[in-house]
DNA sequence: ATTGTTGTAGAACTTATGTTCGTTTTATGC
DNA sequence: GCATAAAACGAACATAAGTTCTACAACAAT
């Protein structure tokens, strides 16, 4: 798919990138033009439209300085912003992801993370920890939880569960065992607890836990 | 130097930011004032002065979509890649940085993180949890702390402290008091310790802890 | 030679986009 | 309450910057 270029466009990609990474901004057709000693605006169209077809940039028409470096964004496919959807809190319900929530761009607050956090898996969205309901868990008020969604998890992942009868949200690791469920503390010092199986409702699978302390932005 | 700023100033570097971070562009002052509901581009331009003013963005005048996020920018990379320099044990001293097992390149083990979890802070390494000595302080084993390399921290602040007469590694908030040294739990059910002042080594500030489910575990 | 394809030029045009400025509304201090 | 500053507005303006078009040279295939 991706073609070999011959030193003209390959120049130009060449001065796009060191132009980014130097300005934080991406060139005008005519900076492109004077960077690489071209003089007409048109050829470096010209040549940009052949980078485009072989997918090395992106063009947003009309659009000053909409161009992308495909490699580039690939690079970003390193990081996620991954959408912190709501708050989890002892007696509240968990909030789940609704197609709204659910980008990034659109989400009032969001997180920065590397796949390297969310060990690859994909659908992953965030929540905020509120209150100290949660300190069995080790988990403190104020923590990020990233999430995967998911409405069953295997024996032994952590998952954050609904209790239907107490109404309350919790963290644990959860166990299916003969006619009922046991919920593991993340604290090994503390006591499973047991309930019906038709009482827990799986929100999702608990990724990370994150804690920041120093300043907040 | 960086002041705080109020809610509209804060709202628009969000906004810039995600629109760079979805688009690989930065956005126009018309995409601002359409993304953060302001209906005037000299609003915009207002705010984007107030940014400008307090170092958080770089203006290019006259120059279309010229906004520069300077803690985005060139010399920023976004992903950082951590080296886990060692285990911290409650009785084994905690291991510091030294120019060899610093570079992230040569150390055993790294751990890949944004700068969004280290807070734009420089020297930071990272450390694994061993052991449950440390649930007091709701962090777990196998959890990673991630670290800034100082040698004194203020007042509220989560530091790693060698304890030197009981040979014990510990994570705390730290408060300087009369001639006393508190130590907090970060759970708030847990009492404080009071320690000699000459009795506590701090090896460096807590930035982050993170706790990883799921697969390697 | 003839024709067609590829790469380069430069001017003209259109739109996108930053700036300025006078005005109006909303806080803040006295 | 009044005076003053901070913040928001919207129109008008200037120019930055993408696109289009015609022309022309270099070169390959016919």
């Amino acid at each position: 798919m991706v073609k070999e270029l011959s030193s003209k466009p390959q120049q130009i990609i060449n001065f796009i990138c060191r132009f980014v990474e130097n300005r934080g901004y991406p060139p005008t057709i005519r900076d492109i033009a004077s960077g690489c000693a071209i003089s007409s605006t048109s050829v470096v169209k010209y040549n940009l439209d052949i980078l485009e077809r072989n997918g090395y940039i992106r063009r947003h028409g009309e659009i000053a300085r909409g161009i992308e470096i495909v490699t580039h964004s690939a690079h970003f496919k390193y990081r996620l912003l991954v959408p912190v959807i709501g708050q989890i809190a002892a007696g509240k319900p968990i909030p789940v992801p609704t197609s709204d929530t659910w980008d990034a761009a659109a989400s009032a607050e969001t997180i920065e993370v590397t796949r390297d956090l969310t060990r690859g898996r994909e659908g992953i969205y965030a929540l905020r920890v509120k209150g100290w309901s949660m300190v069995d868990a080790l988990v403190s008020d104020g923590d990020i939880v990233l999430m995967e969604y998911v409405n069953a998890v295997d024996n032994g992942e952590v998952a954050a569960i609904w209790l239907k009868a107490e109404r309350e949200a919790t963290l644990k690791k959860f166990y299916a065992e003969a006619g009922k469920v046991r919920l593991q503390p993340a604290n090994t010092r503390m006591k499973p607890i047991y309930v019906e199986p038709d009482n827990v409702e799986v929100q999702g699978r608990v990724v990370t836990v994150i804690r920041q302390f120093g300043s907040g932005r």
